[in-house]
DNA sequence: TCAAGCTTGATGCAATTGCATCTATCGCCT
DNA sequence: AGGCGATAGATGCAATTGCATCAAGCTTGA
């Protein structure tokens, strides 16, 4: 049903981005450090500050299952990375904030990171492109970018 | 330390790859067909025809983790969707063929799915704009093609 | 005010994944 | 032939994910 170049960008975008994921995770592990989950949730929380963020918030931010985040803020608190606390005006919830050490294990999963975002992508495509590969992305996401 | 091109780049292609996933896999789901990786593995197995594939075959085509082929095959043999054959050649291998059952899951399969491609790729961009995705994603493979 | 329904977050249980390791067979080298 | 490392595939066990549901607190409307 699709048109065949449809279901080759697919294909494509499939096999990529299960590619690279992979590639950045065994960098991680290879450097003993937490999967990419965790450094998407330390990141948002770096970003929002002091003031930290609910964990409904994460949800959206991150697109992982509320099951999930559920459980990765339990490990994280776990490992002292962040800290729950509980809200003044909403008994039910708690505000996550991003604890020292919580970003300075950020900072070197960033190295990490950063280094293979490097190799994978920056390496591989000029800057020009990569503004194509961002702009053509950005109309497939759910809300579309409109930049 | 990468580019902000790369790491925007980067980002949206986690972000968008993740959400199309989940939209395809849910539409699976509300179909009441299976998910997304038994179609990958019936759809080389179909391609493959009479001959079928050996597991290690299907690991380099799928990117899937051989414990994980492993699995998802005896639960594709369990449901009657593919077969294991031994091999003339090779005491310790199998050959992996689907079955008549296998091809009419795929098909219904493809009927939910195809439809999620056009929706969420097809019906965003146009044929050139996809080909471009296409190109550029090609790029970032490993190995890169070429075309 | 208070019942009904919604939102927030946690959790029991089953299925899946990941890791490490195992068994069996193969191919090669001496 | 016999031994030895490499390859093919399976599997025990721990960790994670997914599903369904729960408990607690909030909000609204009669």
């Amino acid at each position: 049903m699709p048109s065949p170049e449809a279901i080759t960008a697919w294909a494509r975008l499939m096999r990529v981005s299960r590619q690279l994921v992979e590639s950045a995770e065994d960098a991680l592990k290879a450097g003993g450090l937490p999967p990419l989950a965790w450094y998407d949730v330390l990141h948002e929380l770096a970003e929002a500050g002091e003031g930290g963020l609910r964990p409904f918030q994460l949800i959206e931010r991150t697109l992982f299952a509320q099951y999930n985040i559920s459980r990765l803020l339990a490990r994280l608190e776990a490992d002292g990375l962040v800290e729950k606390l509980p809200v003044a005006d909403d008994g039910r919830g708690q505000t996550i904030r991003i604890t020292a050490r919580g970003r300075e294990m950020r900072r070197q999963m960033w190295a990490v990171y950063g280094r293979s975002i490097t190799e994978l992508v920056g390496a591989k495509l000029s800057a020009d492109e990569l503004n194509m590969v961002s702009a053509l992305l950005g109309r497939l996401r759910h809300p579309p970018v409109v930049d």
